[in-house]
DNA sequence: ATGATAAAAGACAAAAATATCTTTTATTGA
DNA sequence: TCAATAAAAGATATTTTTGTCTTTTATCAT
């Protein structure tokens, strides 16, 4: 098990990439998508398919169309991507799966997951979108395999 | 999606109420155990079942038999727990689900979710099973609901 | 020894996540 | 208008997670 789903991660993958890609003037295909990022393709059109929906990312249809990020968009938070796939329980749901986390009656690991939590909340929120399109485009991080 | 599935939340839960139980003096039987954190019953047996076969938790069949700990487990960290059932994905994996995180070939997130993921380790590391006994004998933390 | 108790083990079932395939709709360019 | 392109939508399939049930084995008390 990890932190996030495959989905989730798959879809993290696939937003970088297209925005990298958006940064350079491109609408991006599934297909190039999918062999970019190491996924299986069927099943990323799925995961995009949301995302267009909750008005994430972008899309066209037809000749030269495509996947895309405008620049509004590349500012948006890396959070919005996994809220609209996985839900917010990962941003306030109990570490040892009460069904509220709260103060007034707290689990044992409360106080200490709260920071963990808080921690993985403050990178999701201040990781823009567009964030690594420079990082992408020399080289610096990988999204496959 | 949480954090850790649900497998990992029922153990967690009833590694602590069993350790509460055990600091008391009593060993518990799987009926207990499932009432008092609020789980499907025989789901939970497997899953001591299998913290059992992996030593973490000890047990006797037969009347007054149940799970329970001895002091020495009652010392060791709840990453034992952790590992046990989900296996050590949660600490050592890629956010992005890359096959394998690494500095050298890192993804975009690396930086920022190997501090995430060291503080969830820290947490689980240092959180032994036996910490919370007293806390959950004074009813100062809730296991089930 | 014997019967009662309680975990271990194994087979099975349902639900959710992951993955694929086919048809439809929108857009473009000729 | 028509053919080509590419995403959207819907139906279906597989795998993993989650959950249940039955039988077996170990232990205890009598
Ligand atoms: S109550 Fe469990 S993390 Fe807050
Ligand atoms: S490579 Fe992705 S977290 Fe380290």
């Amino acid at each position: 098990m990890a932190i996030f789903s495959k989905t989730c991660e798959y879809a993290m993958r696939a937003v970088f990439y297209v925005a990298q890609r958006s940064h350079e003037g491109y609408k991006v295909g599934i297909k190039e998508i999918a062999g970019h990022i190491n996924s299986p393709e069927p099943f990323l059109a799925k995961i995009l398919q949301q995302l267009s929906r909750d008005g994430v990312i972008l899309s066209t249809k037809g000749p030269n169309g495509g996947f895309y990020f405008d620049a509004a968009s590349l500012n948006r938070p890396l959070a919005d991507v996994v809220t609209a796939v996985d839900g917010d329980d990962i941003f306030t749901g109990c570490g040892l799966g009460l069904t509220y986390c709260s103060e007034s009656n707290p689990c044992p690991l409360h106080e200490e997951f709260k920071k963990v939590r808080n921690q993985l909340t403050h990178m999701l929120h201040t990781t823009t979108i567009g964030k690594f399109n420079l990082g992408l485009i020399k080289g610096k991080f990988t999204l496959n395999k």
